[in-house]
DNA sequence: CGCATGTGGATTTTT
DNA sequence: TCCACATGCG
C-alpha cells in the first residue's frame, strides 16, 4: 500500500500524530521534528487508508510558500492527484477567498461574487477620501490605520465614543459602505465575512488540519471554529517556543485555546534530526515550553563566540570566513547571517558586493512597490470591473503614467465616461470586447500602447517595461494554468493580486540559488542552514531595547535563530555598536549558554591595532562613503596579505622619481600617487578612479 | 508662527 | 526610556 511506505520512514512519536483518531488533536512539534513530513503523511494516510476525499480536507497554512511546498510534496508523492482537488488547501485567506467565491452568499452581505481585494494602503486612501469627501473631523491622521482598527474592534454601540471626540466611528461605518458599493474587501474582511456567513451556511469538511497554529490570531481562530462541524476532525501541529509575531495577533495561548475549546488531544514530536548536539543544547537554555529537546545527532562543533569591533569590520571579517568556508566545499546557499533589525544587513552588502560573494537579502516586496505595476494593476482591474471608477481615476490622474490630468479632471471624465477626452479610458472600456481571444501577454501590451502612457524619455522606462512585461507574462502563465477562458483567468488573477500576486515578482529567498543569506531572526523562521551567524548579540539589539514586557518574546526569536543551524554556530558582539541605545559588549543571552559549550574566539592583537587604525582614520577624515570603500580595500589587502605572505610586496622607500610616482595594484592595474604620508597613500588609477589605502597593507607595487 | 501639551512609537511582517 | 510629531492656543 501506498501509504505504508510513508509511514516506515517515521519515528514512533510522529507516527502515533499520524495515525490518531482522536476528534481533536493538536501535536507540539519541536523545532527540526519533521512537523511538514507529519502533516504531509497525515494527509496521504487520510486518504489512502480512510478513504478521505481530498475535497472534504481542509488544510491551512500562515503563508503561500508553505501552502505551496505542502501542494508540491502531495503531488511529488501521488502523481494522480488534480490541482482542484486541493482546493480546500491554502492559506487561511485564500481558503475563506475560494469559500466566498465559489460557495458562501456574499449577496447577502451585499456585496456581489466579483470583488477585489485590496491591500491595506488602498483602504487608507479610500478612508482619506471620505474624511475630505464628507469633512469629517479625525485626528491623528498620520496613525489612521491604528486608529481604525482600534475603532473597527469596538463592537458594542455604547463603548463607539471617540477618546479624541472626533469623528472616528462615523469614518468606520461610512468606510464599511464605501467598501461594499466598490465590491471591495481587504485581508480582515475576507476572514471576518466568510466567519460570519460560515454561522448559517456550513461546509462540514471531514477533516481541518492546520499547520503553525501557534501563529493563528483571532479572526483565524474564529474561522477553525466556523468551519469545524459536529462530525470535523480537527489536526493541528505548532510548536508553542516559535511565537514571535504576537504583535502580529498571535497569542502563545492558542495551543491551549484548541486544547481546550475542543477537548483536544496533546501529542508532541520531541527529536529533533537537524542541528548537532551542542547547537541543541544551547537551543535548550533559550527553551521555554513544552517537552525537552531530543538530539538525533553527534556532538559537533562548539559554539563559536567572537568579539568583533564594529559592524563594519565584522563585515570585513565575516567575508574572509565566508571565503574560506566556500573554498572548503560548501555551497553558499549552506551559509546564513542572522541580524536583529533590517537596516543592519546594509554593511554586509556593501562588503560582500566588495567582495564578490553571491548575497541575497531578505526583503518583502509587493506589486505596490513597484509604482508602474501598481498604476498597471488599477488599470487592468477597471477593464474587469468597469464600475470601479477610483481605480480608473487612479489610472488618469497619476503623476508617472498615463494621461497625467489632475484628479478633479480625472473624476469629470470618468463620471461622464467621456472617452472623447481620453484615449486610454477608452482602451479600458473598449478591453472586454476587444481582448478577450488574447493568447500572448505582449497583445495586451501593443492593445493599450503601453509605451506611450509609461514616458519614454524617463530614466525608469527600460525597468519599468520590463517589469509590465514581466507582470504580463505571470498573468498569461496564471491563465493558462487555471485553464480559464482569457478573460475569466485575468478578472480571477486582477481580483485576488493583493492576496496571490505579492511574492510573484520578487524570487524567494530559499530559493536554489547559490548564494549567501542575509536576513532578520523573524525571517529565518522555518529555514534551516548548516552555517549560522548570528550577528549583533548585544545587549539592546538581542534582546531589543523595548519595553520589558516582550522579553520573552525576544527569548524565543533567538531560540529561533539558534535552531537554524545544523552544523555550525557562530554567535558575534560588538564592542562598539554602531546603533543607538545599543550597549557595548556581549548581551545576557550569550551568558546563559554554558560555557563548556562555547569555543570564545579572541580576535588577534593584530586586527585590533587595524581597527584602531581605522578608527582613527575614519574619525579624522569627514565622513563618506568613499572613505568607507576606501577602507574596505586597506583591510582587504590586508586579509589578502595574510593569506599569501610571498606576494606581499614592501612600500618601496625612498623611491628615485622626484615628482610623479606610478604604482601597480592587483585589482586596479596602474595608477599615480596622489597624496602619500606615513601612514595612508592616495591613488589615482586609469581605470577605477581614485583609491586610498593604508600604507602599511596596501600591495602597492611601485614602478 | 511659536510654544506648550499630549500621544504613542521605537523593532519584527504575512495575508 | 526618549524622541518625533500632531494639535491647539495665543
Amino acid at each position: 500500500m501506498h501509504y505504508e511506505k510513508e509511514l516506515k520512514r517515521l519515528n514512533e512519536y510522529q507516527k502515533e500524530a499520524v495515525l490518531d483518531e482522536s476528534d481533536a488533536c493538536i501535536v507540539n512539534a519541536n523545532v527540526g521534528s519533521g512537523k511538514t513530513t507529519v502533516l504531509i503523511s497525515k494527509i496521504i494516510y487520510l486518504h489512502y487508508a480512510k478513504d478521505i476525499s481530498y475535497k472534504d480536507m481542509i488544510v491551512l497554512t500562515f503563508t503561500n510558500k508553505a501552502a505551496n511546498e505542502i501542494k508540491e510534496r502531495l503531488i511529488a508523492s501521488d502523481d494522480s492527484i488534480q490541482l482542484e482537488e486541493l482546493e480546500g488547501f491554502g492559506t487561511f485567506h485564500s481558503v475563506a477567498l475560494h469559500l466566498l467565491k465559489s460557495i458562501l452568499p456574499v449577496e447577502k452581505m451585499e456585496y456581489t461574487k466579483d470583488f477585489v481585494v485590496i491591500e491595506p494602503e488602498e483602504e487608507l486612501d479610500i478612508a482619506m477620501r471620505i474624511i475630505q469627501e464628507e469633512k469629517l473631523k479625525i485626528k491623528y491622521k498620520n496613525r489612521l490605520i491604528k486608529r481604525l482598527e482600534q475603532a473597527t474592534s469596538i463592537e458594542k454601540e455604547e463603548e463607539k465614543i471617540s477618546r479624541y471626540d472626533d469623528d472616528i466611528f462615523k469614518l468606520v461605518q461610512l468606510l464599511k459602505e464605501e467598501k461594499i458599493k466598490q465590491n471591495k474587501m481587504t485581508f480582515s474582511d475576507i476572514l471576518k465575512n466568510a466567519n460570519i456567513l460560515l454561522e448559517d451556511y456550513k461546509i462540514e469538511p471531514k477533516w481541518i488540519i492546520i499547520d503553525e497554529v501557534q501563529d493563528s490570531d483571532k479572526l483565524q481562530l474564529d474561522f477553525i471554529d466556523k468551519l469545524k462541524s459536529m462530525n470535523t476532525k480537527l489536526f493541528a501541529v505548532g510548536d508553542p517556543n516559535q511565537v514571535i509575531y504576537s504583535w502580529r495577533g498571535s497569542s502563545l495561548n492558542v495551543v491551549y485555546t484548541l486544547k481546550h475549546r475542543y477537548n483536544a488531544r496533546e501529542l508532541s514530536l520531541p527529536i529533533n534530526y537537524r542541528s548537532s548536539s551542542s547547537i541543541l543544547e544551547a537551543a535548550r537554555c533559550f527553551q521555554q515550553n513544552g517537552d525537552n529537546l531530543i538530539g538525533a545527532r553527534e556532538t559537533g562543533n562548539k559554539i563559536v563566540v567572537k568579539n568583533q569591533y564594529n559592524p563594519f569590520n565584522e563585515a570585513c571579517y565575516l567575508a574572509d570566513k565566508i571565503k574560506e568556508i566556500h573554498n572548503a566545499g560548501v555551497p553558499y546557499k549552506e551559509i546564513a547571517i542572522f541580524y536583529r533589525l533590517q537596516n543592519q544587513s546594509q554593511v554586509f552588502e556593501d562588503v560582500f558586493l566588495k567582495n564578490e560573494i553571491p548575497f541575497e537579502v531578505s526583503m518583502k516586496k509587493t506589486i505596490r512597490d513597484i509604482p508602474v505595476l501598481n498604476w498597471v494593476i488599477k488599470l487592468l482591474r477597471f477593464c474587469v470591473n468597469p464600475n470601479d471608477f477610483s481605480s480608473a481615476i487612479y489610472v488618469l490622474s497619476n503623476k508617472d503614467y498615463g494621461d497625467r490630468m489632475t484628479e478633479k479632471a480625472a473624476r469629470k471624465i470618468v463620471k461622464e465616461q467621456n472617452i472623447i477626452k481620453s484615449e486610454l479610458l477608452e482602451k479600458m472600456y473598449n478591453f472586454f470586447n476587444e481582448c478577450s481571444n488574447i493568447t500572448k501577454s505582449d497583445e495586451i501590451y501593443t492593445y493599450f500602447e503601453f509605451d506611450k502612457y509609461i514616458r519614454p524619455t524617463a530614466a525608469t522606462y527600460k525597468e519599468d517595461k520590463e517589469s509590465i512585461c514581466t507582470l504580463l507574462d505571470i498573468i498569461m502563465e496564471y491563465v493558462k494554468e487555471k485553464q480559464m477562458p482569457f478573460l475569466n483567468g485575468l478578472r480571477n488573477f486582477i481580483n485576488s493580486s493583493a492576496l496571490y500576486g505579492v511574492n510573484i515578482l520578487h524570487k524567494d529567498i530559499s530559493s536554489d540559488e547559490d548564494s549567501v543569506k542575509l536576513m532578520t531572526l523573524h525571517a529565518s523562521k522555518g529555514l534551516e542552514f548548516s552555517y549560522v551567524f548570528i550577528t549583533g548579540v548585544n545587549y539592546g539589539l538581542i534582546p531589543l531595547h523595548t519595553r520589558d514586557m516582550e522579553e520573552e518574546e525576544e527569548q524565543r526569536l533567538f531560540f529561533v535563530g539558534i535552531t537554524r543551524a545544523k552544523d555550525y554556530l557562530e554567535l558575534s558582539y560588538y564592542t562598539n555598536p554602531d546603533y543607538q541605545r545599543v550597549a557595548s559588549g556581549e548581551s545576557r543571552y550569550i551568558y546563559m549558554i554554558p560555557q563548556k559549550l562555547i569555543q570564545n574566539d579572541k580576535v588577534k592583537n593584530e586586527s585590533v591595532n587595524l581597527q584602531e587604525l581605522k578608527k582613527q582614520i575614519q574619525e579624522a577624515k569627514t565622513q563618506g562613503k568613499k572613505e568607507e570603500i576606501a577602507v574596505v580595500e586597506a583591510v582587504n589587502n590586508k586579509e589578502e596579505a595574510e593569506v599569501d605572505k610571498s606576494a606581499e610586496i614592501p612600500v618601496v622607500e625612498g623611491a628615485n622619481q622626484a615628482s610623479i610616482k606610478k604604482v601597480r595594484h592587483k585589482k586596479y592595474g596602474t595608477g599615480k600617487v596622489l597624496k602619500e604620508d606615513d601612514m595612508m597613500i592616495e591613488v589615482e588609477f586609469e581605470n577605477y578612479g581614485v583609491k586610498e589605502f593604508i600604507k602599511a597593507f596596501s600591495e602597492l607595487e611601485f614602478l
